[in-house]
Formats: C-alpha cells, sequence, structure tokens
RNA sequence: GCGCCCGUAGCUCAAUUGGAUAGAGCGUUGGCCUCCGAAGCCAAAGGUUAUGGGUUCGACCCCCGUCGGGCGCACCA
C-alpha cells in the first residue's frame, strides 16, 4: 500500500493531542457501555493544574476532530472522553486492513536491529522442560520483530565451554559405552558426566584428573580438543532433531567459545581502564558510586550496612566466566551487527548477573552503550501440580522430546475420538500440530513473569484460554468455506463490508484491535497479550458465529459475513503463526 | 540477614501498566443441536485482590509495614 495507515488507536490518540495540546493516551473502553476508546487525559490534566477535570474535557471536545472516525464523544464520569467508532469507518477501514498484508500492522518508521539470544542449551545435556519457555519466548519475539518490520538475528548461545568439560573428556577416556554413545549419544554423555561428577565428590585423585583434561583442552590439546568438537557435533544433531520438531530456527549459533579470543582482551581492557580489580586473587568489578546504594548492582545491604558485591571477570585460577564470556559476545555482536537491542531470554535468576552485565558494560563502552537497549526478558519457573518444580513421578527432568510425544499422542486420543473417520495419518498431523500448539500456548499465554503449574489436563481440555479453542475458531472458518463449494456457493472476494447485526459489528472492531496486540508486544516483551487478544478474537467469532448463520444467510447478507469469516481467519492464523502455533484444517 | 519476584473466585490464569461495576476457563447449577463442526454459545452462583496503613477525583497496580511461598546473594552458567 502507498500510505501508511495509522492504527485506530494512533489515530485517536493524535487527535486528543492535538486538542489538548499534551501528550495523551486513548485506549480500548473498559466496557462497551462507555463506547469503544476512552481517553482520561482530562482528568490528568486537571490534576497537574488544579482544574476542574469535566470542564477540561469540554474544552478539549469541543476542539477535538475525530467527526470522520466517531459517531459520538461523550463525557462521562470523572471526566472521561468516550469515543463512539462510527459504523461506516469501521467498514471502510476493515476494507483497508482485508487488502493489507500485514492485516493492519503499520511499517516501523525506522526498522531496528535486534540480536534475540534465547534457548541456549548445554552441549552434552539433553533438552529438558527447562528449556521451553526461552525457547517459545525468544521465538516469538523474533516472530512478531520480523512481523512488524525489524531486522532480526537470532542468535543460539550454547554452553559448549567449560569446567564441566573436564569431567565429561575423563569420562569419555575412560568410562566411555560405544554402544551406548551409538545408542543414544545423549543419554551416554549426560551419564559419563553424571558418574565422574559423583567420583570427584568421593575421588580427589579423579577430581585432579578432569582439573587436567580441562587444563589440557583449555591449552589446545589436539586429542581434546576433538573430543570436545565430536561431543559438540553429537549435541548439534539432537538441538536440531528438536527444534526442527518445534518449528524453531537460528540464523547463527556462536556457542560460548567463539568468544575464547576475546577473553584477556576483555580482562586486560577492564583492568586498564580501572573498572577492574584484583581481590583476593580474582579480577572483579566493585561498584564506582555513580548510583544511587539502591540501585547499585554492586553492593547489598547488610546488618553492618552497604557491603561490597562485585562480579568477577576473571577467577582466582585465571579463567574467565560468563560475566566474561558475556561482556565479549556484547561486543562481538555490537562490531557485527550494530543493534539497536539485544534481548537474553532466561529465567529470573539471573536478573542479578544480567544488572551487573549491564551496568560493566555501560562503563566500559559508554558511547556504544548508549546507542543499544539492553533487555532482560526473565520469566518464572513451571511447576508441577503439587506446585513443586515439574518433574516426572520418579523425579527426573522431564526431557522435552519425551513431553513433545506426550501432548502429540494425548492428542491423537481425542482426535480419533472425536474424529475417528479422518485416516490415521491426517489424524497424526493434526494430533502434532494441536499437540505442539497446546504446549505453545500454555507456555505462552501466561504472563512470563512468575511461576506456572504445567497441567496436562488443562491444557488438552481443549476448552476455555487454550490453543485448540483457538485452532477450533479457525477450524469452524474452514468448513465453512468448505460446505459453501457443496452448496455450490460462489464466493467473489472483495465485497462491501457491512455490519449489520452487533455481533458482526463486534467481531468487526476486534479485528481492527490487532496491529496494536501486535505492537505492544515489542514494547514489553510480553507475548501473552497476543495470545489474550486471540482468545478474544476467537470468542468475538464464536459469537458472531452462533448469532449470524452464513451460508444459510440472505443472499444479500452473505457476502459482508463471508469477508468477516475470511479476516478473521487470516487474522487467526497469522497471530498464531507469530507464537509460533499451526492451525489444522480439521480437527 | 539483605535483595528480587510472587500472593486475585475451590483450582488454573487475565486485568489495555493509575481508570468507571476486577474478567475468563475448569469445577458446580440451569438453558441452547430437524439449523454453517456442541472442541461451541447463553445464563446463575462464586471476591474485603494475603494483611494493616498511606498517597488521590480514582489503587490489584505507586509508597511504608506485616504474614506466607519461590529464587538469588564473588570464583557454576
Amino acid at each position: 500500500m502507498e500510505t501508511i495507515p495509522l492504527l485506530l488507536e494512533a489515530r485517536l490518540r493524535a487527535a486528543v493531542e492535538n486538542a489538548a495540546g499534551v501528550e495523551a493516551n486513548v485506549t480500548p473502553a473498559s466496557d462497551t457501555r462507555f463506547g469503544d476508546y476512552q481517553s482520561n487525559i482530562a482528568m490528568l490534566l486537571a490534576k497537574r493544574d488544579k482544574a476542574n477535570p469535566r470542564a477540561l474535557a469540554q474544552q478539549i471536545l469541543d476542539r477535538l476532530q475525530v467527526s470522520d472516525i466517531c459517531s459520538a464523544v461523550e463525557i462521562a464520569g470523572a471526566g472521561f472522553l468516550n469515543f463512539r467508532l462510527c459504523k461506516k469507518w469501521v467498514q471502510s477501514r476493515l476494507e483497508d486492513v482485508r487488502a493489507d498484508s500485514q492485516l493492519g500492522v503499520p511499517e516501523p518508521q525506522k526498522p531496528r536491529s535486534i540480536v534475540i539470544d534465547f534457548s541456549s542449551p548445554n552441549v552434552a545435556k539433553t533438552m529438558h522442560v527447562g528449556h521451553i519457555r526461552s525457547t517459545f519466548l525468544g521465538d516469538s519475539l523474533a516472530r512478531i520483530a520480523t512481523f512488524v518490520g525489524h531486522k532480526v538475528v537470532r542468535d543460539n548461545h550454547i554452553g559448549d565451554w567449560g569446567t564441566q568439560f573436564g569431567m565429561l573428556l575423563y569420562g569419555w577416556k575412560n568410562l566411555l559405552d560405544r554402544e551406548a554413545l551409538a545408542a543414544d549419544a545423549l543419554a551416554e554423555m549426560e551419564r559419563l558426566y553424571k558418574t565422574v561428577s559423583a567420583q570427584c565428590k568421593e575421588t580427589p585423585e579423579v577430581l585432579e584428573s578432569a582439573r587436567n583434561e580441562l587444563v589440557k583442552l583449555q591449552s589446545g590439546d589436539l586429542e581434546n580438543l576433538s573430543l570436545w568438537l565430536e561431543m559438540i557435533h553429537l549435541s548439534q544433531g539432537q538441538f536440531d532433531t528438536i527444534y526442527s520438531r518445534l518449528g524453531v530456527r537460528f540464523d547463527v549459533t556462536y556457542g560460548e567459545s567463539y568468544y575464547n579470543s576475546r577473553l584477556k582482551p576483555v580482562v586486560a581492557e577492564l583492568c586498564s581502564l580501572g573498572i577492574a580489580k584484583e581481590s583476593d586473587g580474582a579480577m572483579c568489578v566493585f561498584s564506582d558510586g555513580a548510583l544511587p546504594q539502591e540501585q547499585d548492582p554492586f553492593l547489598i545491604k547488610d546488618k553492618d550496612g552497604w557491603r561490597s558485591n562485585p562480579a568477577l571477570v576473571l577467577k582466582s585460577d585465571g579463567a574467565a566466566n560468563y560475566t566474561t564470556t558475556d561482556l565479549a559476545t556484547i561486543q562481538f555482536r555490537m562490531e557485527k551487527w550494530k543493534p539497536d537491542e539485544i534481548i537474553y531470554v532466561t529465567d529470573g535468576r539471573q536478573q542479578l548477573h544480567f544488572r551487573q552485565l549491564f551496568a560493566i558494560y555501560r562503563r566500559w563502552q559508554p558511547k556504544q552503550a548508549e546507542q543499544v537497549r539492553l533487555a532482560h526478558v526473565w520469566f518464572g519457573a513451571i511447576l508441577g501440580e503439587d506446585g513443586k518444580p515439574f518433574k516426572t513421578r520418579s523425579g527426573d527432568t522431564v526431557k522435552l522430546a519425551d513431553l513433545l510425544d506426550e501432548a502429540e499422542e494425548r492428542a491423537y486420543t481425542l482426535v480419533t475420538e472425536k474424529n475417528p473417520a479422518l485416516p490415521e495419518s491426517e489424524r497424526r498431523e493434526i494430533a502434532r500440530i494441536i499437540g505442539l500448539g497446546a504446549v505453545k500456548y500454555a507456555d505462552l499465554q501466561p504472563n512470563r513473569q512468575g511461576d506456572y503449574v504445567f497441567s496436562w489436563d488443562k491444557m488438552l481440555s481443549f476448552q476455555g484460554n487454550t490453543a485448540p479453542y483457538l485452532q477450533n475458531a479457525y477450524v469452524r472458518i474452514r468448513s465453512i468455506f468448505r460446505k459453501l463449494v457443496e452448496a455450490e456457493i460462489v464466493w467473489d472476494p472483495g465485497a462491501p463490508i457491512a455490519l449489520v447485526d452487533p455481533a458482526e459489528e463486534a467481531l468487526g472492531k476486534k479485528i481492527l484491535q490487532f496491529g496494536e496486540a501486535v505492537q505492544q508486544v515489542l514494547v514489553d516483551h510480553r507475548p501473552n497479550g497476543l495470545a489474550n487478544y486471540l482468545y478474544e478474537l476467537a470468542n468475538t467469532y464464536h459469537g458472531f458465529y452462533e448469532a449470524c448463520p452464513v451460508i444459510k444467510a440472505e443472499p444479500a447478507l452473505r457476502p459482508s459475513r463471508l469477508e468477516l469469516c475470511d479476516l478473521t481467519e487470516r487474522v487467526l492464523k497469522t497471530g498464531l503463526g507469530l507464537l509460533g502455533i499451526q492451525v489444522p484444517e480439521r480437527m
């Protein structure tokens, strides 16, 4: 489209700002009794100027120019401005959205470059439930940012370096079961790690040997390097399999080891700049006193007052740690992509680490730091129904592959129950889409901060605010279009949209909110806003479906209703796609 | 001890970031299929938003205190 249409909310906001002369706020109405949108600007101004809010509202109203969009604007309550949309405008706006491949999401004025660091599994370890939140959140944010028009780099910062490799190398050389490795490489490597880890606690000689293996690896020993590479290779195979199942992809997979050559220079620079200092044999970053004590990540309050809470950039054994790696990683990303934003998707336990990391970077590279938004997008834990971390009955961590298997199997049983006539292969495919969708949606629908309880029954009950409910709305629409052919009704796309029934009007207005819902996700990094919007859309559609027959509608009403169905279908499919969730044609 | 996060209906979660009568689903009760898929829709019941204060036209949201839960506090990431 040649002109960039402003979003509805933004247009109303601009009109209000124009009339009020200050920055204003317009939001969807909390209740349809109050109209469609509302602004509380008069009350805010009244507070600032100690004036009468209703009088101010009247002044704003007198200068407000929204007659093209609104049929009525009223002053209500303590001084709200309530907007009621003009039906004609909604209709023509829907026709614009229909012609827009972005479904009303405008191009950004300035596309941004965003690096998203998510998933980040460890080499030689099986992927488990602990990885799903980072993976789904990161993937969804990446999809949405891309859709909105930003340039996105998806970086899988895998854990391919660190002390665990000493133990793994020792185990590989002394305890490796070749057959087991061939059968299930990850399980065997995990067994090696667990065995050696236990032995290290019992036997000092084993601990010493493991340390030696690590030193040899770090100093470039060829044998250890080649074993290490083999472990990465084997792990990458597993990652690829899982990601392919999940429908998640990455642009780059620079592991931690990729930054090895940068670590020493980073530490040296921090030292020469006086940012890092020696303490107890380690190189540490202490507070520089620039921030108020309560906000300083390098200070901690004690019963005796404030004391240091430094971040280590070099351990006393001379090895770097993850703070160092992360600093080097920011440096590399700034050089390579000059991003406007770097998003880290990890669990909430790492909040202090990232506060320190970002603070060090700002001190180290003040100019560059001003050009990039560093965001730690954190999330809570997944709990079992007992309120404790989600585990199997035997107390083991739930493997991601097993979780997906079970989701598909449960979905298959339900699909077969509901629709036994469908061919086996189609039922399998439907079960895959529904099972995976249910897991993803259960993860993305709650507010990411805070824990949530994992429940198969609730997730796959297929009722309420679940993926299958949304998928079902889509399936019902598809069914109408299939029936259309049987009924020998020709759908001629592009008919004028006429909102006659209240259910049609409600659906039309809900469709117009898609753009805002998508954009908001990038403001607070919370895809659950989109999830909740899609639920409302599906719910509104179901209401429309009950109230307004399509195929059996009077011929005069049908074309517009078909347009509404088609638009809803596209928004649902696109919106779910932004959450990484597919839709089936039947279910 | 200190810090971060959480506490909303019996259960699982929302609440447009300070807006109007706090909303859904599950479960409970009662309706709607000779009618496009009932995996749906409509309705009822269920709340002192853990608790006590404060800020203001207005508070689940902001501030202070208390209680309960989770996590984190220099050589793991």
